[in-house]
RNA sequence: AGUCCCGUAGCUCAGUUGGUUAGAGCGCUACCUUGACAUGGUAGAGGUCACCAGUUCGAAUCUGGUCGGGACUACCA
């Protein structure tokens, strides 16, 4: 082994190793273990949260892997509908070419040629993470296979009266020129007006106060010219006499129906609501109460049409509605058609008051733009009817969220749920498998083909494919079984299928993760009929936030790429590549600024293990994390420490030429020492802990338990209590046997119980390592994970190791705060002591001479006079540290009395405690007796220290 | 408005069914190049567990409330 730990030498190679042998392939025996990775959009780049989460399927796949499961971690990507024909569009915008100019097939060409040359970014970084996902099954949603699927899905679907076609209003992104979701659209608070409007009535009709006109209030001037009714709450006195009656719809002169409902809030504003149901969800709801028409002023791009159209709510289009539009305002843009709306209304004397008004506006999450609520015809799944069972299957445990708490949000949603509009006005994605013959019916099917055949049409009929695409998510809602070679090859669904657990954020419970419990309930039956679901667990992850808490993101420039993070980046380049393509000189100098002060020198390299361990250390449940860099240092040392832990190891089982030592791996008489019996047993506490973290997805304990154990308990005590073993010329070959035996075994073991989180450094030792250790095998990836064994548990050599430790402790402690040189060996006096402490030091004489670095150890009797010493107590036997030449009298007194005053603070709370007689009475035996015990300890302990002090300040 | 989460050392966080001397990492102070490791070691300082009330013999932990921070959902034109 090299002398430093270099991390880049290792990662690499080890994962080329592993790939080219195929290790991360299902191996075919045992039970099945199965973890889909939540595809990655094809665009996209790793960023913290997939390291994250990447971390923890690879820690559960390694660990089921070397648990002897037959496991499969199923990777993948997504095609990003929008995301990949933006930025192939933008591509293109570079050329001065549009997705128009090339028409529709060659435009996909392109899109797939970027996808093969840039669509790999992604999966290559993954390969830095270590991850053992089985890349021979990768899945790209656009693949053929995956396409099939979606065909099948949708078609089944379309049969079963679960999915339909129909003219809504849908959320239209006019920069996109599309409809979306319901979820992808952003609602964001932001400042606008409330413009409040007098609508003239006719006929000659009064209000109750006598005005010839009522007062609608609006943040949306521009959509009156849609408007089609005033509606007022039924039990609004004010206006009651006025229902039935009409108003004249200024600019536009269309006569307007006064209708009641009770949407209206009579409280808020005027009382009277324009009614646009063409263009606002609720106004949808209220005209179509009130069967108004449907009036559409808008053209795909939010520009005012030349002429209105108007629908009925079957969405048939409807003759003899005023569809007048007033001049000069076709082809105006929303926001110019609301300033001359105003401005009109103004002059006409009908602006009666505007008003600062803070809304609610909703803007698509991908072009960042104002969504527009359109009439247009879309495709929509009917989730009502699907969503039951998938409710069902949380409410019953059949899926589990943890943490818990999710499921509630889960419910939430799932309970109200509204249809999903699956088609997208996109070229990239999934054609949608319908076809129109010349007079607009809809044949749905599989193929032409098929839809010919079944619907007898001939073949000189012309049929027109639906020129839409499906929302991305809709393929990935089927990912668990699609993936697995649904529908045609079933061998790997039945093997993997439900999958065991689902590792994601909480940002896509309901984009994907409630969709694919539902989906796959409709689609994936047990022999009996029973739906499965997609998986059994789905962990939740946190989020990765910055230093500050802030979500990381580009604009805001405090991504940090985990790529960087594993090699290392100096500033400049860090800055360089933060503020490239920042279009706002002035936020590239304040995202420079903060990253400088944030991290004046960058990052070292840490190298993969140190981070995916930073991971770990850091995933509690039901908690964002504030990524900090200090934590990562700090496991990066701690991989350095491992490193060299093995490094003292392999010394000590070789000679200076480099010839393994015996260490008991072919037979011979073996002695345990206590150091060892003691790190055996811990060991097993260790393992039994680690495997309860997995059971229970803990792995920020896990990280603790191991990093305690391996830091505190190995490396500080077990490593140092091997030396006088090893250093002793008067050891047996039985005793260095047993001790090599033991400091090899413990770190083979400790390797494969940190492999599942630290693969690389794992396997680099473990290969250096592992024939002295008397394992065998091509790779600690392909090795059993430890299992404890009970009967290796030794208390006796625990206790013991805890009273050494209290000396040694004890004996620094007085080094420490005397200021002895931790070289100058000592002599120490032991008094007080019971025949266990007397055992105790017999046996472990040279252990303590060793650690604490001592001369000698004699013991006084109980009526021997001691010369003036520094005292520490383990248990009641006295451990003093003569003072002749050493110890400051006054520093002495100073620590006694610190130590005194701690004492007696505890003593008055525990004999409050034992005084009180509720406490005694009714609290269970052991822990009053356990009380007593202390505060008995304790008394002695303040005598004896305080004799001790007098004593010393006396002299 | 509703639901949920969080508030523990200077910072980032653990603390599993109520019983600890409330822990870790980083940072800080002092000392130490000792034959795995200065990416190290040893010792130390630092907390009225946001606040109030209650349940209990006993509360960081359970209940209710207050304050502060955050997330999500739904929104009144």
């Amino acid at each position: 082994m090299d002398k430093t730990y270099t991390p880049q030498d290792i990662e690499t190679n080890w994962y080329k190793n592993w790939e080219e042998k195929n290790y991360f392939a299902p191996s075919g025996e045992g039970d099945s273990y199965c973890i889909m990775i939540p595809p990655p959009n094809v665009t996209g780049s790793l960023h913290m949260g997939h390291a994250f989460q990447q971390t923890i399927m690879d820690a559960l796949t390694r660990y089921h892997r070397m648990k002897g499961h037959n496991t499969l971690w199923q990777p993948g990507t997504d095609h990003a509908g929008i995301a990949t024909q933006m930025v192939v569009e933008r591509l293109l915008a570079k050329d001065d070419v549009t997705r128009h100019d090339l028409g529709r097939e060659k435009f996909i060409d392109k899109v797939w040629d970027w996808k093969e040359q840039s669509g790999g970014t992604i999966t290559t970084q993954q390969r830095r993470l270590g991850t053992s996902v089985d890349w021979s099954r990768e899945r790209f949603t656009m693949d053929s296979g995956l396409s099939n699927a979606v065909n099948e899905v949708f078609v089944r679907l379309y049969e079963e009266n679960l999915i339909y076609r129909g003219k809504r209003l849908v959320n239209w992104d006019p920069k996109l020129h599309t409809a979306i979701s319901d979820l992808e659209v952003e609602n964001k608070d932001e400042s606008g007006f409330m413009w409040h409007f007098r609508y003239p009535l006719a006929d000659g009709a009064t209000t109750a106060e006598g005005k010839d006109y009522i007062v609608v209030a609006t943040t949306r001037p521009e959509t009156m010219l849609g408007d089609t009714a005033v509606a007022v709450h039924p039990e609004d006195e004010r206006y009651s006499a006025l229902v039935g009656k009409f108003i004249e719809l200024p600019l536009v002169g269309r006569r307007v129906p006064i209708v009641a409902d009770d949407y209206v809030d009579k409280d808020f504003g005027t009382g009277c609501v324009k009614i646009t149901p063409a263009h606002d969800f609720n106004d949808y709801e209220v005209g179509k109460r009130h069967n108004t028409a449907l009036i559409n002023v808008f053209n795909r791009d939010a520009k005012i049409l030349k002429e209105a159209e108007s629908f009925n709510f079957e969405g048939k289009a409807i003759e003899g509605v005023d569809c007048n539009i007033p001049a000069g305002y076709a082809g105006l843009e929303r926001y110019d058609a609301r300033k001359k709306i105003v401005d009109d209304f103004d002059a006409l004397g009908l602006l009666e008051e505007v008003k600062d008004h803070s809304l609610v506006v909703p803007r698509g999450d991908r072009s960042g733009v104002v969504i527009e609520p359109w009439l247009t015809d879309q495709w929509y799944v009917s989730a009502k009817t699907l969503a039951e069972p998938a409710i069902k299957a949380v409410e019953d445990g059949d899926i589990e969220f943890v943490p818990k708490q999710w499921e509630n949000t889960y419910f939430s949603w799932m309970r109200d749920i509204q249809d999903w509009c699956i088609s997208r006005q996109l070229w990239w994605g999934h054609q949608i498998p319908a076809w129109y013959d010349e007079d607009g019916k809809v044949y749905v099917g599989r193929t032409e083909d098929e839809v010919r055949q079944k619907h007898d049409i001939s073949p000189d009929i012309k049929l027109r494919q639906d020129d839409d695409v499906l929302d991305t998510w809709f393929s990935s809602a089927l990912w668990t079984f699609s993936t697995l070679g649904w529908p045609n090859d079933m061998e790997a669904v039945k093997t993997f299928h439900s999958t065991d657990v689902l590792v994601t954020g909480f940002d896509i419970i309901f984009f994907w993760v409630a969709r694919m419990i539902m989906m796959t309930m409709h689609f994936i039956k047990n022999d009996d009929g029973t739906p499965q679901v997609p998986f059994k667990k789905v962990y939740v992850t946190g989020l990765i936030r910055d230093e500050n808490g802030q979500k990381m993101s580009k604009s805001k420039g405090n991504v940090l790429d985990p790529i960087d993070l594993i090699d290392g980046i100096d500033i400049e380049d860090l800055v360089t590549k933060r503020t490239s393509g920042m279009m706002q000189p002035k936020l590239q100098q304040k995202i420079e600024k903060a990253t400088r002060k944030a991290f004046p020198e960058g990052f070292a390299e840490s190298g993969t293990d140190a981070l995916r361990f930073t991971m770990t250390s850091m995933a509690s449940l039901g908690r964002d994390i504030k990524f900090d860099v200090k934590r990562l240092e700090g496991y990066r040392n701690f991989c350095n420490k491992i490193w060299n832990a093995a490094r003292y190891v392999q010394m000590n089982t070789e000679d200076e030429q480099g010839n393994t030592l015996d260490c008991g791996q072919s037979g011979g008489d073996i002695e345990l020492s206590l150091a060892d019996r003691w790190i055996v047993s811990r060991l097993q506490q260790v393992e039994t802990e680690v495997h309860k973290n997995f059971e229970q997805y803990r792995f920020d304990l896990m990280s603790q338990t191991l990093y305690d154990f391996i830091l505190n308990e190995y490396c500080a005590w077990y490593l140092e209590l091997s030396k006088p073993v090893f250093w002793n010329e008067d050891s047996t070959e039985a005793q260095l046997r047993g001790s090599r035996q033991t400091l090899v075994r413990v770190l083979e073991t400790i390797l494969r119980l940190i492999h599942p989180i630290m693969p690389f450094i794992s396997e680099e030792i473990w290969q250096s390592i592992k024939e002295i250790a008397g394992a065998e095998g091509e790779s600690i990836m392909l090795q059993a994970f430890p299992e404890a064994d009970d009967s290796k548990i030794d208390t006796n050599a625990e206790q013991d190791i805890e009273w050494l430790k209290g000396i040694i402790d004890g004996v620094r402690n007085i080094r420490g705060e005397m200021n002895i040189s931790p070289a100058k060996p000592l002599n120490l006096l032991f008094r007080n002591g019971s025949n266990e402490d007397k055992k105790r030091l017999e046996e472990n004489e040279t252990f303590l001479k060793s650690l604490a670095k001592l001369e000698s150890i004699e013991w006084l009797t109980p009526e021997q006079e001691a010369p003036m010493s520094a005292t520490q107590l383990v248990g009641q036997m006295e451990v003093l540290v003569p003072m002749a030449g050493l110890i400051d009298k006054d520093a002495e007194v100073a620590r006694l009395s610190k130590e005194l005053e701690k004492l007696e603070k505890d003593m008055q709370r525990i004999s409050g405690k034992l005084n009180n007689e509720k406490f005694v009475s009714k609290a269970p035996e052991a822990v009053v007796a356990k009380e007593k015990a202390k505060l008995e300890d304790m008394t002695t302990a303040t005598k004896q220290l305080s004799e001790q002090m007098e004593k010393i300040k006396n002299i």
